[in-house]
DNA sequence: TTTATTTACGCAATCGTTCCCGGCATCGTT
DNA sequence: AACGATGCCGGGAACGATTGCGTAAATAAA
């Protein structure tokens, strides 16, 4: 079943005129009489008719849509981001399409070319965990499509980037932990290459040093949260569980491991904070009903969006091109709660 | 800054071909030697050639884009849904794109506006919770757009539709509750002109009076939950506390009512189950690590979907128009866990 | 009245692709 | 040798809109 739309010829056709005097008249241009322009207007407005967007993409050679690239819609972070993302995008009178990594390598490469292929603007990425090799990205940004990375960029691109201070975000929750009185603190985190992985876990470091903490290193642990395997979380917890010393406050460096974690204590009827405490990474609502309530580094996620997709507007939009680029760093918020309360001293001190 | 693609000219031009051999080669027609296809074929593969999507739009009259109309992708189950209807679309060559009502009648005609006006071929639809009116989907339902709706649907438009057993599934709900010993229960739900909560409370009611409970119209209150507008929800839930008789359960009948609720019940200390029991319909994967855990209904929004893009693509597909339209129901899964817990009859018994 | 200028509109090319037609070889048939 | 059949390819219109250019009529200037 189709559904046809009115053009500029039917128009053109039911008033005696041709298509340019039609198409100007509705573009208000200067060289047609206000009485036609009147005729041709109205009758547009009775008959409905409104542009046909892909023959204007097709002469314009551009389609006012951006492309979004992130690994999962179903996660507070990104689906805030977006949120972010469509309200600058729409209120330009952009178009925003979305797909998803699911994590994997080889889904980003094929999305990638979906995107690209569907004809965007611009593009909007946070990598996948897999993404180790940026060519793909590389080959489209050398062709000139504006590229903006948020949250996980890519350092090796040269382009507009829109970060957390996932340092201070990480340096601060982790002296919350220390001056609440913990100390062996371990951090459970995603893949090592990952931007956000390196610059959480050199936060997290910083804060042991200058607490005169010294860093075990078993108590730093890489692991892959996809959607597909979840067993490799529950695996690096417990190995932190096992370990001896045994930590006695976790700080989860990304949304699902964070929960995951308090997951795991919740099966493992692990007591936080009295047993090991836990703070992390999440974006999600619920994190104030939890089990005990979360203490959290919230990242500001609608605003990520807005500011990324600012500077893919002002790529796409620049007359010549741009080559000197901003990071913009934001801020997180740490919202403490339960889950980090200050650690109980054991009634019989150490000797 | 323009990225430019290669087109069928190009290769024309550097093969010495005319662009209508080209295009025949890239489809493999019969028309063409095997030698000129492979040396097209090759030299295409070669520069990277790929067909703008655009012009085959315009050619066409088609745009293998599907819009989705929701109130908010930061909804577990609308993510989970989309995820469902990515996956679909994306395997059969069609794009998404995403369009976000939260929850307003005016955006929400906005928005219709704008997916139509980007051509798609077909649409996706989860009304929001003004929407009483429907003459912005009728018109476009009449001139021959196809249309799915899922979850909450408009009855007033026949087409395909996809739903869960929303009757059966809080009547389950409520019957657990009736089993573990609650008698008072209370229904939290949304504004009533909306297909999803008629369904619920109706499930609710026959789920009291199969069971001998005198309903209480006190009891079943209508929130409006809406992004802007928390209030509400923390009205509706005290005013339950505070009437008399006070209600021993409450079923909040959709997920920002029983987190809502929750919240609520938290903030004010009151213990769940033990002074109200509480379940309610919600998706969220952390439901079983709140305090208490939540027993929920879990709707099945990735098949949800799924099922409503095949529908979608069927009405798309069709040579001839469709009269014939389904409404397909989808069941529920009861997730019983600790806030609605056995009542444990007070040890004074009534007399 | 003649010429210059303005007003108001139409023609046709263009964007990238498909596809209907038409045409030129080459081959086989009688 | 003349004919039709076939294989292979190019020309050009079309999709819906914009826009540079040309031009007729109306008006202004000489």
């Amino acid at each position: 079943m189709k559904f046809e739309a009115v053009t500029i010829k039917d128009i053109a056709k039911a008033l005696g005129l041709s298509t340019s005097t039609v198409s100007r008249a509705l573009r208000d241009s200067y060289e047609i009489s206000s009485d036609t322009k009147k005729l041709v207007m109205e009758y547009a407005e009775k008959i409905n008719y409104h542009p046909n967007p892909i023959a204007l993409s097709l002469k314009e050679r551009r389609t006012y849509t951006i492309g979004v690239l992130v690994c999962e819609v179903a996660n507070s972070f990104f689906s805030q981001a977006i949120n972010g993302i469509e309200s600058v995008a729409h209120q330009q009178g952009y178009n925003v399409i979305i797909a998803q990594s699911h994590e994997s390598f080889e889904k980003e490469v094929n999305n990638l070319q979906y995107l690209t292929s569907r004809s965007i603007d611009g593009l909007i990425i946070s990598v996948s965990f897999e993404t180790n090799n940026f060519s793909h990205f590389q080959e489209l940004h050398e062709r000139g499509l504006p590229i903006v990375f948020f949250d996980r960029i890519v350092n090796e691109i040269d382009t507009h980037k829109v970060i957390l201070d996932n340092f201070k975000a990480t340096y601060d929750a982790t002296v919350h932990l220390i001056k609440n009185g913990y100390k062996k603190i371990a951090a459970l985190t995603n893949v090592e290459f990952l931007s956000i992985t390196r610059e959480r876990v050199a936060g997290f470091k910083a804060a042991l040093a200058d607490n005169d903490i010294e860093l075990n290193n078993d108590f730093i642990i890489h692991c892959r949260p996809a959607s597909g395997n979840p067993i490799e979380v529950e695996q690096a917890v417990n190995k932190l569980l096992e370990s001896n010393p045994r930590p006695d406050a976790i700080i989860g460096l990304s949304d699902k491991l964070t929960t995951g974690a308090l997951r795991i204590f919740k099966n493992r009827k692990i007591k936080v904070p009295e047993d090991i405490a836990l703070v992390g990474f999440s974006n999600s609502d619920l994190c104030d009903i939890l089990d005990p309530s979360l203490t959290i580094v919230r990242q500001p996620a609608f605003e990520m969006g807005e500011v990324a997709t600012r500077q893919v507007l002002q790529l796409i939009e620049s007359k010549r091109p741009i080559t000197q680029f901003e990071t913009r760093v934001l801020s997180s918020e740490l919202l403490i709660r339960e889950s980090s309360k200050k650690k109980r001293v054991p009634a019989k001190m150490m000797s």
